[in-house]
Order: C-alpha cells, then structure tokens, then sequence
RNA sequence: GCCCGCUUGGCGGAACUGGUAGACGCAACGGACUUAAAAUCCGUAGGCCUCCGGGCCGUGCCGGUUCAAGUCCGGCAGCGGGCACCA
C-alpha cells in the first residue's frame, strides 16, 4: 500500500506554482476583485503552528475565491520594525538590523513550505528605507494638516538605566532589568489627533457588517463616547471655581467629595507649598503609566484640606481630594464622587469615612408588596427585601445601582433630588439627567457636555529600531523645521553603541547633528522614532503597488481596496484596527486616494495554545523533550517525572511552541494545514497535540489512496454521466450537490471545521460503493474530482496530485469550483421526531412538505406515542412541518 | 478595577432563523488481516437503570419565558483577551 509522498510532491508544485506565477495578483477589468490579508508577522525568530494557523486561514480563502472567479491580492510581508530587535542587540551584540533581516530569511522559507498562495513579488518590509520613507511624507502631510502636533506626556522612566520603559518593561512597578521602582516622567512628545475623529470612527462601525459584533463593541467601549456635563464648583478661598467632568450628573446630589489627579494643575499647585502634597504626589508617579496599574492600585487620596460648595445642597460642604484613580486624560481631571452609585467612589468612601448617600433606586423598590415589585428579577429583589431604600450592601454596592444595570435596563427609578423631584414620581437616568443639566445651565454653572475616552494616538519611541521622526529643531531659537520631502527619507545610522543605556539615536555622536534646511543654521534631529503601530496602520494600502513611487498608488489603490477580508488575532481588536481606521481616514484626508474604511470584512482567529511542562527545577522544557509513558510524563533525556501544565498560548517564554519544521518534516504542509483548520473553529482556540497530525496524516493517506488505488476501475476521464445510476449511486449524486453546497457555504461563513466535516462525511459515504450498481464507476471518478477541488483550499499540494492521478489536465488551481443541479438538493423522505410533552418518543419517516393532518396522524399511531400519552388527555398537537411533532398531554 | 468574550461526552468539536443534543474526528475498546508489528478494514461507544419493549438524567451553576431552550431573558461562577510604549 503506497502512502502519499510529501517529501516529493510539495516542493514540487510549490515549484510549479511558480515557475506559471500562478499566484500573481492582475488587476482584471473581467472579473471581480477579492482583496484577503493576514496581519502580517514580526519577525520575530522562527515560525510556530501559530502564526501558520493564520496564514492557512487566509489561504482557504484565497484559494475559495480563485476558484469563484475573482482575481485575487494575497500579499504577504514583514512589520519589521520593534521592541524585540534591539533586546537581541543588547544582548547577543547582533545589530538590530541584521537580526530582523535573517529572521526575515528564515521565515521566509518557512512559510514558503506551506504552500501558501501569495504575490511573492509584493513582499514589504517596513524596516526598508523605501517603505517608511512613505510613511515620513505622510507625517509631514498630517503635520501640515495639522493633525499631528507636540505636547508633554508622561513615560515610565527607569531611574537607574536612564531610559523609558515599555509597559511590558515594567513588571511589578519595577524596571525589568534593573529592577529600579520605576517613575514616571513627563517629555515632549509627537501625538496625532486620532479625537478629531472619534465620531466618525464611532458613527462608521454600524457599517462594518462583516466585522465580529464584539470587536466593534470594544471599539465603541474604547472610543468611549458619554455624554454628562460639566460643571464648576466653587472652593472657599480659591479663585478659580474647579470644573469637573461627569456622566452621571442625576447622581449630584449623592456626591461626598471631590478629587483631582495627581497631574491636575490644582494638586501640583498644593505641592508646590506643601511637603506631604508633594510626597503623595511623588508615590502615586511611581504607580507607571499603564490604566491597568492605575485602576488595579489600592484607592488612595490625600485630603487638600480645600472644601467645595455643592451647588444644590445649601450648607454642604465636599472636601477636595487628591486620588490616585482620577486619571488626567479623561474629562476635566476632576471628578465629584458618589459613593451610593459607584462601586470605585464607595470603596474611597469606606477608607476616608465620608458620607454614602443613595439618591436612586428602582420603581417599585419602595414598596415591595406591589406588582412593580414583582417585575423585578428574582435577585434584586431578594436584596431589596430588608429595606428597601437600601442599595449598598455593607462595602458592596448592590448591583441594581451600578451603571450597566442603569443604562441597560433603561428603568426607571425614584430620585431624591431635592427640590427638583417629588417622593412619588419615577425618572429614567435620561430624564434625570437632563433635569439636573438643565438647573446647571440654569445657574450658569455647568452645561451639558461631550467627553470622550479615546485620547490622542502618542506616536514617539525613545527608541533606535524605528522609523526616525523627520523634524528637526533649531539650536539658536528651538524652533522645529520638517525635514523637506527631497531630504526623505530619513535614515538611521547604522553604527550604534550598545552599551551605553539610554536612547541610542540620542546617544549617537554625529547622527543628530545637522543643518537646519531653512536658514542653513545648526539643528538638532529628532531622536525619538515612530511607535510600530505607525507602520501597521497603512501597509495594507502600500500592498496595492508596493513598487511604485508613490506611498499610495492612486490607481491600484482604487482598484483593490478596502481589504475585502482581513484575518488576525483578537488581540488586535482595539488598537491596530482602530489605528489603520483612523490612518486611513486621515490620509484620505490629506489627498490621498484611500477608502474611509480599510477593512470590510474582519475575521478574529483564536490562538494556538499547547501544554507546558516544567521540570522539577521549575525549568520550562518543549513538547518534544517530553515522552509519555503509562501515562506518566517524563523528560525524554533522563526519564525524570515532569509537571504537566494547563493551556496556554504558544509562546517562546513557556517553551510550548511546536516549531514548523518538524511538522512539516514529519507529516509535510497539506497535514499540517488540515489539522489548522479541521480542529476547531477559527475564532476560537485551538489546541494542539500530536494525535490530531496523526488522524490528519491518516486522512490524507485515505484521500490518496481514493485515487491512486480505488477500489474498483473508475469511469474513463471526460466520460459523460450514464443514463442508468444505482439506487445508492443517485441517492450519493444528491450527497454531493449538497456536500458542494455545504462546503461553499462553510468557506464563505468561515467554518473550515464545518467544511473538512461535510468532507469527510461525504467521502464515508462514497467508501460504502463496490462498484457493482450501474453508473458507480461513473459517480466515484465525478464526485472525486470534486472532491479534489473542494479540499484544494485547504491541502492544495494533495489535491494537484490528485488531479493529475485522475487523469486530468491541467491544475486544480485553474479549476472553477464545482457546479451542481440544484433540483438534487431536495430529499423525498424526510425524518422527524415525535414528542409527547416535549420528549422525544419516536421518529416517523414522512414525504417532504406532508401535510399536519398526515403528520398527526402518524405521529399517533406510533406505539410509543401511544404508551407515552396512555391515560392522559391530548390537549394540543403541534406540529411544525418537516420539522417536528410535539403532542401535549396531561 | 474597567471593557469584551468563552464554558456541550475521556478530548477537539457539530446542532441552520428555538424543533431528534453529541455530526465529523481524536483517544479507547472488541474483531478481521499479519509469524509479529505497523498500516488498513469492520464494529462498539454521554451517564445511570432495564423485565431489552424501553425508562430516567444530561450542554458550567441558579432562576425565568415557551408546546418545545445548548440556542432567548435575568443573576452567579470559572477561564481567557484587551487596557493606549509588546506586536
């Protein structure tokens, strides 16, 4: 029995490919265009089952929509810029540009195994001076635009190496590798004005149909669009009234205290005057920079002493903090706490002992006994048996306050609103916003008021391996010049001193020194490089004409764009995605010819994730030195037990990556790719063993051997459909329209999990012929040649040998996707269920579309249904054609 | 902490707009072929009970809507992704 031979037939149509350009992506006035692309990879070494997972989803897709006509892009390339390459300088003394450039090769190759069907010829590395000098004209082209401008932001600063730290540098308030408390420090910084177009990104992801309802959610969540109001309170002894932003002004009269960030202009004023400021201060800078530090940090404020008038409650008086939480960037700075409605406010509360005032709760609250009452979920309403004006519970605010059960419900509640509400009327939060608002503007103290929580796209690194910034600033007066578009691009300077800690470019003893293009006069370069989200947010368009001279060819752009399916990681569901939309738009902007939205259609991959196993050392160990034996894990080298750890995402740090090579080695690419993609659904995650590649290798071999030794003679190729078919062979024609059907479908809606199921189911079903009904010879040769063409997409290297062993001309990547006659989809006989109080008590085989009278009928006089409704009154019959029988009885 | 997901046999998963839960596969078990093994082929298979007709239970947990719920609604738990300088 022979097995299918990888080691030969994979290099060689990969070489066929080509050698015939098959892959070449023509603009094609004839047919419809079809635009697929995966994110594209760092490269960050070597290739693992991950990446290959995205790529072989991508592939599927390429090839689907070859096959249904449209001339198709499928660009592959590199975002080579990043993080990772100067760590590898600055420990293994490889200069970055070397090190990224040999991943680049290896990878390569790498992916080349895979057979993937891409436009070789439109690779791009965005580390290639003739890419990001693009990306320095559209810098310029924003700044003239004004939608780039500088301002002081805060970094994390490691004290000890003099340097700025990445958020992923800082592990536990602590620089990673010195170990220093890490600070934050304010510099100046390139921003662009992504909030100009928060409404536009906003209002534009109702369009994005064909995008995951969820990452459009956590778009929207992150743009952050609420509308409050603003509103200004007065301190005694203070000038200036305090503005503070809220979404929540029905909650004003709940409010016990104020509180500022520790960067508001009124807590530095403090510090200035006041130690114990200025040392509260001081700590809460060394919390970093990341929200996720902020807001997990204990609640802390320092009391100002300052004391501000609520606007609406004569007599009070609400001292003004400042908070750790209160973050800066968001709204005014400044906050009026709650501490009745907002879990954050109460915690503070609790530990400062400032009073807690509920001002709402829901209708029907009041008065448990009431039908109202009753409306309430059975939870809430338990909570709200003891007292019912209560809505905290202890140091827990009882969820019926929280805002999502507010907003989501859109109940209405009673307030207590002082003079603005009577004890029985009921409000929405709506209403009760808008009448607060309402008396603000009144007394022309506040006003209604638009805040969002996107901030403005910070785009400077203090970093080497990036593309520079190309500005430069003046000695003599400071004044900032852009390098002029005849000077682009600006390049980095390839001799770079490792050891010295700090900003390389800055540290360069000739590379900042310049001429100001002006006046002629000294000038300094900008030493600060682009953040890599900068050269992921445009790729996509330069892969329509990544050879012209233009960043963004008008006409190839016009013709291939937007993406018609992006595919990648759910983990780029905020900031990559939000920040090619934002790009995208603002080139537009700029005059370049680019759609308002990049993407059209977004798929979101799950990860490869693998088991860990740990030595008992506590040394991470890879799969492949790990054997099992009587269900015992051991390390291969000396048979000594390991633990085996859960699931997780395949990363180098863990050691559970399973490298490409040794997969393809053993079992080639079309394996590989049919275990990718046959597992699990792409969304979701799928994990990989060993024992899938070998069912998979397993069926591989079957399809092979379908061909290369039937069972039975196959009918001549060519030959046409005989007039006589079996009984099984027609019943099996109807089996393949519906299997071709199915598959299409599946490949279009992404369920390639679906569609290797159907197949396999299929060919199950064609293994059960021996040949001898009239026309078998027939179905098997023509339902495997379909089956030939629908597997391509997904073990394209099998499916051209066996093509060629069938007899055929030609490729299988020429073919069009399999036709059938519709009129076979439809099945006679139909089964369906019986069930006597929904319970399944027999199934009946019915003509199709048969009418409910026959259907009851029979559905009655099963045995089973008649023993099940024995002795019991039948009061309805449902029955729901073709579908099912429900008999209901008491 | 905030935002967003996910949870179905021993395992990965299937189940269209609510209508026979467990398709397809992995692992397992029994059998055929073989000196033997591998490969291949055939068969069994959610759990419990059974008088072998069938019955009861079952899609993370609690509750609700419905003739009918894995699917819809409310709550809870566990796990995961993101949180703006990892990419």
């Amino acid at each position: 029995m022979s097995r299918y031979n990888f080691r030969d037939a994979e290099p060689k149509w990969q070489n066929v490919w080509r050698e015939r350009e098959a892959f070449k992506a023509v603009e094609d006035p004839d047919r419809p265009k079809y635009y697929v692309l995966e994110m594209f990879p760092y490269p960050s070494g070597r290739l693992h089952v991950g990446h290959a997972r995205n790529y072989a989803i991508g592939d599927v897709v390429a090839r689907y929509k070859r096959a249904r006509g449209h001339t198709v892009l499928h660009p592959m390339g590199w975002d080579a810029f990043g993080l990772p390459a100067e760590n590898a300088a600055i420990q293994n003394d490889v200069h970055p540009r070397e090190w990224t450039y040999e991943n680049i090769r290896v990878m390569g190759e790498q992916l080349r195994t895979l057979g993937l069907s891409y436009d070789w010829d439109r690779e791009i590395a965005t580390c290639d001076p003739g890419y990001y000098r693009h990306e320095q004209k559209m810098f310029l082209d924003f700044l003239r635009a004004g939608l780039a401008y500088r301002r002081e932001s805060w970094v994390n600063w490691d004290p000890v190496d003099n340097t700025v730290l990445a958020n992923e540098q800082v592990i536990d308030g602590r620089g990673w590798r010195t170990g220093a408390t890490v600070e934050r420090r304010k510099l100046n910084q390139w921003f662009l004005k992504i909030t100009e177009f928060a409404d536009e990104l906003l209002a534009a992801l109702d369009g994005l149909e064909r995008w995951p309802e969820r990452v459009r959610l956590m778009q929207a969540n992150w743009i952050g669009r609420s509308v409050g109001a603003r509103l200004r309170f007065e301190i005694a002894g203070e000038a200036e009234p305090l503005e503070v932003f809220t979404t929540r002004p029905d909650t004003l009269f709940g409010a016990s205290f104020l509180a500022v960030a520790p960067d508001h202009p009124l807590a530095e004023r403090i510090a200035e005057t006041r130690a114990d400021a200025a040392a509260f201060i001081e700590e809460c800078r060394k919390l970093g920079t990341s929200e996720e530090v902020i807001e997990t940090a204990e609640k802390r404020g320092f009391d100002t002493g300052l004391s501000a008038r609520h606007p609406f409650r004569d007599g009070v008086e609400l001292p003004v903090y400042i908070a750790n939480f209160v973050l800066m960037e968001y709204g005014t700075g400044a906050i009026f706490g709650c501490p009745a409605h907002d879990q954050r406010d109460l915690d503070f509360a609790r530990k400062y002992g400032l009073p807690v005032i509920p001002v709402l709760w829901p209708e029907g609250a009041r008065a448990l006994d009431d039908d109202a009452a009753a409306a309430l979920d059975a939870g809430v309403r338990a909570r709200f048996d003891a007292d019912p004006s209560q809505t905290i519970d202890g140091d827990r605010l009882l969820h019926v306050s929280r805002t999502a059960y507010v907003d989501t419900q859109g109940g209405r509640h009673h307030y207590a609103l002082g003079p603005f509400t009577e004890a029985t009327e009921t409000l929405t939060v709506e209403e009760a916003k808008a009448r607060i608002i309402a008396e603000l503007e009144r007394r022309g103290i506040g006003e209604g008021a638009v805040r969002y929580r996107l901030r403005d796209w910070g785009v400077s690194r203090q970093r080497y391996w990036g593309c520079p910034i190309p500005v430069v600033y003046r000695v003599d007066d400071g004044a900032m010049v852009p390098v002029p578009e005849d000077q682009l691009p600006v390049t980095l300077p390839d001799d770079i001193d490792w050891s010295k800690p700090g900003n390389p470019l800055d540290n360069h003893p000739t590379w900042k020194h310049t001429t100001c293009p002006e006046t002629g006069r000294p000038a300094i370069r900008e030493t600060d490089t682009f953040d890599t989200f900068f050269e992921s947010s445009w790729y996509f368009l330069r892969f329509c004409s990544p050879h012209s001279e233009q960043g963004v060819d008008p006409a190839a752009s016009r013709y291939w764009m937007p993406v018609d399916q992006y595919i990648g990681g759910i983990e780029h569901a905020i900031l990559h995605l939000l920040y090619s939309r934002f790009f995208t738009r603002a080139l537009k902007r700029c005059g370049y010819e680019t759609v308002d939205e990049p993407f059209a259609g977004l798929m979101t991959q799950g990860m490869v994730v693998h088991e860990t196993y740990r030595a008992s050392d506590g040394g991470w160990l890879y799969p492949e030195e790990i054997v099992e034996k009587d269900g015992q894990w051991l390390r291969a080298a000396d048979g000594v037990p390991v633990q085996r750890g859960r699931l997780e995402k395949m990363s180098k740090s863990k050691k559970n990556v399973v490298g490409l090579e040794h997969v393809i080695g053993n079992y080639g690419a079309d394996t590989a790719r049919l275990v990718l993609l046959s597992d699990s659904p792409p969304e979701r995650d799928l994990e990989w063993t060993e024992a899938g590649l070998e069912g998979a290798w397993r069926y591989v071999n079957r399809l092979w051997r379908f061909v290369s030794e039937p069972a039975f003679p196959l009918a001549e190729a060519g030959s046409a459909q005989p007039a006589q078919l079996s009984g099984a062979a027609s019943r099996l024609l109807g089996g393949l329209a519906r299997t071709i059907k199915g598959v299409g479908e599946d490949f279009d809606g992404f369920r390639m999990n679906r569609a290797v199921a159907r197949i396999r189911e299929f060919t199950n079903q064609l293994a059960e012929l021996d040949g001898s009904g009239a026309g078998e010879d027939w179905l098997v040769r023509h339902a495997l040649e379909a089956l030939t063409v629908m597997i391509a997409p997904i073990t394209p290297h099998l499916a051209e040998e066996m093509w060629q062993a069938l007899g055929r001309e030609g490729l299988v990547i020429e073919q069009a996707w399999p036709d059938y006659d519709p009129a076979l989809l439809v099945e006679d006989q139909i089964t369906i269920a019986v069930q006597v109080n929904g319970k399944v008590r027999a199934t009946i085989e019915l003509p199709r579309d048969a009418a409910k009278d026959v259907a009851e009928e029979r559905a009655m006089a099963e045995p089973n249904v008649m023993r099940a409704v024995e002795g019991m009154t039948v009061r309805k019959v449902i029955v729901v054609p073709n579908r099912i029988v429900n008999v209901v009885a008491a």
